[in-house]
DNA sequence: CTGAAAGCGCTTACAG
DNA sequence: CTGAAAGCGCTTACAG
C-alpha cells in the first residue's frame, strides 16, 4: 500500500495516457476508447488508486452530501426520519451529514452555516428557527433546502408536513366514542409548529363537541409529560392525549406513580408511534406519522430539485394514521 | 445576498489587503496587524463573506470530519452512541458522516472507501467485518480508525470495547441468586464478536454453578428473539437472559404471547438498557452498557490519535453494569 | 476519441 | 507583519 496517496496523474502515467482520460474513464463522462479504457482500469486496479474527492468537489463545485438537521436523533421520530433518509440517499450515491440542534436556535445557525460552506447538495431541516436567514442564504446559493414536519418562512423551500389537525382531531373524536368527557391534552412548547397544530385541533375538537378543553405544557420532553400529566389528572382527567412519543414515557411513568390502570382509570392516546407503543401493558393506541414515507419523500423533493432550481415550490401533506391498540376503551382490542 | 459565491479575493480587494492576510485572519494563523485585521473583519461582514470549505479541505489536505460506521442507527444502542459522538464532535468543531452498513460486508466496504475518499479525519468503526482490507487502507492513508463494540484485525485501530464475560456472568449469577435453574439464552449471530463472547460467558457461568446451557439464536433481531423465546420456554425455561435490545422486544412478546407474566412465569434479564425498559411492567432488569462515556471515548481516542499516527494503538474497556428493577425475582424491587 | 492547459478557491512556504 | 506565487488534485472547455 502507498504511503501516500496516489494521484491521477501517477494512473495516467502508469497506463500511459492522460489525465484527462483517467477522469473520463473514472466518471464516464465520455466515450474512451475500448484500448485505452482498458490500460487505465489495469492501472487503477494495479495501483489501488482511489480518487481524492476533496479535489473533485472542489472543481466540480458540489458535494454528493445531504445535511440532515434536527433536533435530536434520540427522538425515535427523527432516529427512523434519519434512518430512511440514509437508506434513500445511499441509493443514490448521496452521504448524510448529521446535525442535532437541540432546539437551539444559535446551534441551528452554527450548522446551517457549516452546511452552507461545506457547499453540501441540499438540507433537509426540521427547523427549530424557521425565519433563520441562513436558511435564504442556502436557498440564495442554490443549496435546496426540504422543511420536514415544520415549515421556514422562506417559501422558496419545498415541504413535507403532517396534517395534524384532522389526525389530532380524529384522536380525541376516538376518545369520545370510548366514552369520556374530561379529556386533557399534553402538549409541546408553544410556537412550535407541530405542537400549536396539535393544541388547536384538539381544543378545536373538544368544543365542537361541547367539553371543556384542559390543557398542560409538557415541553414535548418526557419530565414534562410527566408533570403535566399529574396536573391534568388532578384535575380529574379521565383520558389523556399526548402530543408526542417523549411525553407519552412520561405521563405513563406519572400513571405509574398514582397506582392508575390503562384504560381502565385513565385513556391515553399520544402523537407518534415508537417501537415500543406495542410493549407497554396494555399496547398504546397511538396516532402514527408515516415517517418513513416522509423521509423518503423528502430526499425525493430534495435531489430531483438539484439541477432544477427553478421549478415552483413543491409542499407534501402527510396524514396521522390513528392506530387502535389497548390504551382507550375498555372493549378495545 | 449575492447570487454567485464570494471569493476570497474579493474580501481582500474590498480590505485593500492580500488574500494571504484574509485568510489569516479567519484562520488566525498568523499575527495580522491590528489596522488590516479590522479592515478584514470589516470586509466580511459587509459581504457575507463565507470561505469555501472544499477549497480549504483540497488545500489543506484534509476536512473536520468523522465518519461513524454502525450497522443499524434505529438500534437504539447506536442512536446513543451517535448522539453522543455527535455532541463531542461538534464541541470540537467536527462534522458527523453517518453510515449504516445493515450487517452487511458490502456495504461496510462501500462506506469506508467513501470515506477513504473523502478523507476524513477518522472513523469510528462497529464492524460487520473484521478483515476488511478497506480498514488497512484507512490506516495506510493515516487516517485513523477506532473498533467500536468489535475489534478489528488491523492492530494500529484503537479501540472502545465492553468487558462481556463478567458482565454476562453477572447476569447469569443474579437469575440464579432469584432461586432459577432453567435459565435460557438468546444469542446473537454467530462470528459477532459481542454476540460471541456473550453466549461464551453464560456458558461458562452456567458451567460454573453445574446447569445445563439452553441456547437459542436471536440473531439479534426482534424477531428472532421471538421465535428464540418461544423455542425455550417450551423446553422449560424459568428465565432468559437475551444478548440485546432489539432480541427483548421479541422476547417480551413472546411472553405476551403465551400469556406469561413477568416475574411470576418468567424472569427475564436483557443487555441493553433502551429507553423503554422502564416502561415495561414490570421494569426491565437490564445489563447496561456506559454507551455515552464509551462514545466519547471514541471520540477522543480518535481526535488525540489525528496528528499522532505515531502513538501505541489503545484499548479502553467498559463493564456493563446491572441494573436491578423488577423482571427478575417476586421479591425484586 | 484524446491531450494540453486552465482553473476551482483556498493556504502556506518564501522572501522581505 | 505582509504579499506574490505556487500548488492541493481533480475536471472540463477547447482544439484537433
Amino acid at each position: 500500500m502507498a504511503r501516500t496517496h496516489l494521484r491521477i496523474s501517477d494512473v495516467a502515467q502508469r497506463a500511459g495516457v492522460s489525465p484527462a482520460t483517467v477522469s473520463r474513464v473514472l466518471n464516464g463522462t465520455a466515450t474512451v476508447g475500448r484500448e485505452k479504457r482498458d490500460l487505465v482500469m489495469a492501472a487503477i486496479d494495479e495501483l489501488g488508486y482511489r480518487p481524492n474527492r476533496l479535489a473533485s468537489n472542489l472543481r466540480r463545485r458540489q458535494t454528493e452530501m445531504i445535511g440532515v438537521v434536527v433536533s435530536d436523533i434520540e427522538n425515535p421520530h427523527f432516529t427512523e426520519m434519519v434512518r430512511a433518509v440514509e437508506d434513500a440517499a445511499y441509493l443514490r450515491g448521496y452521504r448524510v451529514l448529521l446535525c442535532n440542534t437541540d432546539e437551539n436556535p444559535a446551534k441551528q445557525r452554527d450548522y446551517l452555516g457549516v452546511l452552507a460552506a461545506e457547499r453540501v447538495s441540499g438540507v433537509i431541516l426540521s427547523p427549530t428557527d424557521r425565519s433563520a436567514p441562513e436558511i435564504s442564504e442556502l436557498l440564495d446559493h442554490d443549496i435546496p433546502v426540504v422543511a420536514f414536519d415544520r415549515s421556514v418562512d422562506d417559501s422558496r423551500a419545498d415541504s413535507v408536513l403532517v396534517e395534524n389537525l384532522t389526525g389530532t382531531r380524529a384522536g380525541v373524536e376516538h376518545l369520545i366514542e370510548c366514552g369520556h368527557t374530561r379529556i386533557g391534552f399534553i402538549g409541546g412548547p408553544t410556537g412550535v409548529q407541530t405542537a400549536d397544530e396539535r393544541r388547536e385541533a384538539y381544543e378545536q375538537a373538544m368544543i365542537a363537541a361541547g367539553l371543556q378543553s384542559s390543557v398542560a405544557d409538557g415541553g414535548f420532553r418526557a419530565e414534562g409529560g410527566d408533570r403535566a400529566a399529574h396536573r391534568l389528572l388532578e384535575r380529574g382527567a379521565t383520558a389523556l392525549l399526548v402530543a408526542n412519543n417523549l411525553m407519552t414515557i412520561g405521563a405513563l411513568q406519572a400513571i405509574k406513580d398514582l397506582r392508575l390502570r390503562i384504560p381502565d382509570d385513565v385513556a391515553l392516546v399520544s402523537v407518534d408511534d415508537p417501537p415500543w407503543a406495542r410493549l407497554t401493558d396494555p399496547p398504546l393506541t397511538t396516532l402514527a406519522q408515516p415517517i418513513r414515507e416522509m423521509a423518503t419523500a423528502a430526499v425525493e423533493l430534495l435531489l430531483s430539485r438539484i439541477g432544477d432550481h427553478g421549478a415552483a415550490p413543491r409542499r407534501q401533506l402527510f396524514e396521522l394514521e390513528l392506530h387502535h391498540r389497548g390504551s382507550c376503551c375498555r372493549t378495545d382490542n
